[in-house]
DNA sequence: GTGCAGGGTGCAACCGGTTGCATCCCAAGT
DNA sequence: ACTTGGGATGCAACCGGTTGCACCCTGCAC
């Protein structure tokens, strides 16, 4: 059996209350008396139970993760880079970090996910959740029961939600700026899914920038992806099939921009002397693949940690001093990218 | 404030305990009673509070997993894959997911981690750990406060500690014999790190397949890692420096594996043709890689399931069937490998 | 009419902490 | 000598469930 407080009480002959004031550094007990606890808490290898106290101050020191188990993060490094920063940070303050796919918009609200259960079982004290979409239920569910939360991307909607992002829109124009700087006009873009809000405004960036160089919008050069690999590979395929000019194209992700340059290879096009490839989030992978992928990079690991310290400070009750934090982002040029052919240097 | 135990009873005007014994299906109630017991407790959206119960029923119905945050995972998807595993099984028995990471082995072992801190808290029914060590400390810990924990990878020591893994030597060996017929002898092998009992399952295998071609072993062909890309792409720098001869190389994971690839490019080699790769883990990336990765491919996904299983059983005082679950690997040729150079078809 | 079995329910303790309030003690103030 | 005050500590209730045991009631056997 573990030690108890009450076990430590016993052995000082003091009472519990005193013991529980002494670990907590409260200072209405003597210095004397805190130290002789301290000391034997230590010893006796004592830990407070962490289901009892959390009943008594109604606090978990528990933050909830709602990340998509599938399709997307299992093959996608972005999250557990995030989930590093997360981790790291909630560390330093205490909080453990739980696990759950945010299932819950299927279902019945009353759903078996672990996204509600985690909530309604009062597991987590907040969420940092993921993947915000234009229409979210989730936002409503946590409201009501008054649990605090911060999305990773903007969900849009009212402003008094947290969030903490990219400068999406910046950073699609510098991609695409980088890449009409390299010759090219008929630049096409795969999109993300159309309920995520963070697809419109990388579409906007990508319209911005278009509309900045004097280029036309032009549908037959926009498909839809996933945000997967496979997702990737069919939208370029599309792309192509609609519009075989295509000298670039902007990948509203990394792991879709993988998949463009292996459809553009299946296709027999090479990548970049047929095709500009660039991507979006700067994954660690993206150094590594072949050619080595020219991408908007987002301080992944940074907004991991802004996240959970934008969340704790809510759970402490400490006003934020932002609620939203907006990052800029950087473009990373690697070998996906070249001139245009035919174009001078 | 949601509503509680006590809420549901004063409506009914019966008692606490029957409310408990009613939602938790006992037969003592009558089943007219546990109707309107959990009709009521729909009807109000009553969620058990799970600090409440677990501490009155000394189970939290959370499960920790520990996998390394850094040096390694922020970059394999591996572990990612390996949650999904974990969480979609755990899901359907009720149990949710802690994090940490298992840095407790710098520190003493009072030492301030997150793996420390879970288990002396009791946050969690049992452990789920990553990446055995020949000595690994957290064993011992574990045993003497009886916490249940399953590895992913067999820790070697003790028959009675549960694991899960896959048959490292013979998938291993499966890779070398792949190279040998494709004409390849000077075969070099990038392992990992050597306090970790899979490098030397992995080296073994290696060993073995060697053996049974009469092939010698040779120390200059072999160079640590460290499972991150990075790592392979100083191993490899290292194998080429010191044996120029090799024709092939086996990495003991995939992103060795990819930064062997980069390695041999950066020295003007090209993969397949005048080095081959072969990988171990058969992550989802490694299919989009350039080119694509030939590599053993372990079952990552239920591994993660296996793991659960095989946990959540021990949690619950179940004999398992088997306390070890050894699983079959196999080959997954794809374009970085081929025939060595000047060898008959 | 008494005894007994057994189904259905309630009482109260318990899990292990936290906290409002009362209490005690002793030095200082008048 | 008698309040006053503040520092140190303890009592007991509380958080929201679970559970051993006692109890009540009804029906049936004797």
């Amino acid at each position: 059996m573990p030690v108890t407080m009450q076990d430590l009480a016993q052995w000082l002959k003091i009472s519990k209350s005193t013991v529980s004031r002494a670990l907590a550094g409260d200072p209405r007990v003597s210095s004397e008396t805190r130290a002789r606890v301290q000391q034997l808490a230590r010893e006796l290898n004592y830990h407070p139970h962490s289901a009892a106290s959390g009943l008594a101050r109604r606090r978990t020191n528990v933050i909830g993760l709602v990340i998509p188990f599938a399709p997307r993060s299992l093959s996608d490094p972005f999250f557990l880079e995030f989930v590093g920063g997360i981790g790291d940070y909630a560390i330093t303050k205490g909080f453990s970090i739980l696990l759950s796919s945010p299932r819950a918009s299927q279902d019945e609200p009353s759903g078996n996910t672990t996204f509600t259960r985690i909530v309604s079982s009062r597991r987590v004290d907040g969420l940092i959740l993921t993947e915000p979409r234009i229409t979210d239920e989730r936002v409503d569910f946590l409201k009501e029961r008054d649990i605090p939360f911060v999305f990773l991307g903007n969900p849009g909607r009212n402003s008094d939600i947290c969030w903490v992002d990219g400068d999406n829109k910046a950073g699609v124009e510098m991609a695409v700026d980088h890449l009409v700087s390299l010759g090219h006009r008929n630049i096409a873009c795969i999109a993300g899914p159309p309920d995520q809000t963070a697809t419109f405004r990388r579409l906007e960036g990508y319209r911005a920038a278009l509309r900045r160089h004097g280029i036309p919008y032009d549908e037959s050069r926009i498909a839809q992806g996933d945000f997967t690999e496979p997702g990737g590979y069919r939208a370029m395929m599309d792309i192509l099939d609609r519009n075989p000019g295509v000298t670039a194209v902007f990948a509203s992700n990394d792991m879709m921009a993988i998949g463009a340059i292996n459809a553009a290879r299946q296709r027999g096009l090479r990548v970049p002397h047929d095709l500009s490839v660039v991507g979006f989030d700067g994954i660690a992978l993206g150094a590594y693949v072949t050619p080595a992928l020219t991408t908007v990079t987002q301080p992944i690991y940074r907004l991991g940690q802004a996240a959970a310290e934008l969340l704790i400070k809510l759970v402490e009750r400490q006003a934020p001093a932002e609620r939203h934090v907006l990052f800029p982002l950087t473009l990373t040029v690697r070998e996906s990218s070249a001139r245009r052919q035919g174009t001078a240097g």
